[in-house]
DNA sequence: CCTTGACCCTCCAGTTACTGGAACCATTAT
DNA sequence: ATAATGGTTCCAGTAACTGGAGGGTCAAGG
């Protein structure tokens, strides 16, 4: 197969498959015409990439990820703590947006949005928040 | 003020500050020896600015606020208009995130995290996932 | 045989918001 | 005089692509 083949089937950019390319997730053989030649197993790879990447797994996480994949003897254990350390993050990262959300809503809120000048969400910003919701 | 005092009183690193002259979101005035010499309004600015990036604004969002603050006739409508739009990305954003968590917490349940190689977390990192929770 | 168009190639630069480090100058204390 | 501290600039790197320039390949049509 051919980029354009493998780009449509697993869903990425031909672009973002050259980059996997470069930094060494897929190693595609090449043609006489110096195009890449993708096996059905670099397809898989590469869905399995996409797949991933969608779930908010980083490149490394996703190499790790792909090494287990391909190790028939590892243990269930390992794929499961990785997926466990990405969860830990998402849900720090959930806490910390619902923290912005809580002050933000509450600032939008406060604020008339007319045509006049004064403006909690300015103020608010320029001199601390430390009030809570109401 | 020289540059650690207002990084001190800001709690933005100095290589923040001068990045922040960088891109002109402070001017502060120079000394003979070439030093940075900051203003009470430019540690306003800043502080300011630490604000709004904790609370997850970018820097346009942060130029845009700053230009508003320092515009005494402006209408609140305008800040209001930012913060709302800065709102409803983190709520995508929570969104997106609450999705992630889902699936993740289910496949990391599904998985034994044991010695043994069967995981389902990889096939269904290969497979796609359609199944619901459990 | 030539051209057109769709595809492919590589390489460079830009994105966001900093951060680290090298190499160097100024000020202050001993 | 010297050493420590803190200031300066500039370059490079981070994550994960994305866009674009400039050019090669291939199949079909005239």
């Amino acid at each position: 197969m051919k980029i354009g083949e493998v780009a449509e089937r697993s869903g990425l950019p031909a672009k973002t498959i050259r980059y996997y390319e470069d930094i060494a997730l897929v190693t595609p053989k090449r043609g006489g015409n110096g195009y890449r030649r993708f096996a059905e197993t670099d397809l898989h790879k590469l869905t399995f990439l996409g797949r991933a990447r969608s779930l908010g797994f980083s490149i490394e996480d996703c190499r790790n990820l792909l090494a287990l994949y391909d190790d028939r003897s590892r243990a269930s254990a390992d794929v499961k703590a990785i997926a466990q350390g990405h969860l830990a993050r998402i849900e720090s990262k959930l806490a910390e947006l619902e923290a912005m959300r809580a002050t933000l809503t509450h600032l939008v809120h406060e604020c008339a949005g007319d045509q006049r000048s004064f403006c909690p969400i300015l103020s608010d910003l320029a001199a601390g928040i430390e009030q809570d919701a109401d």
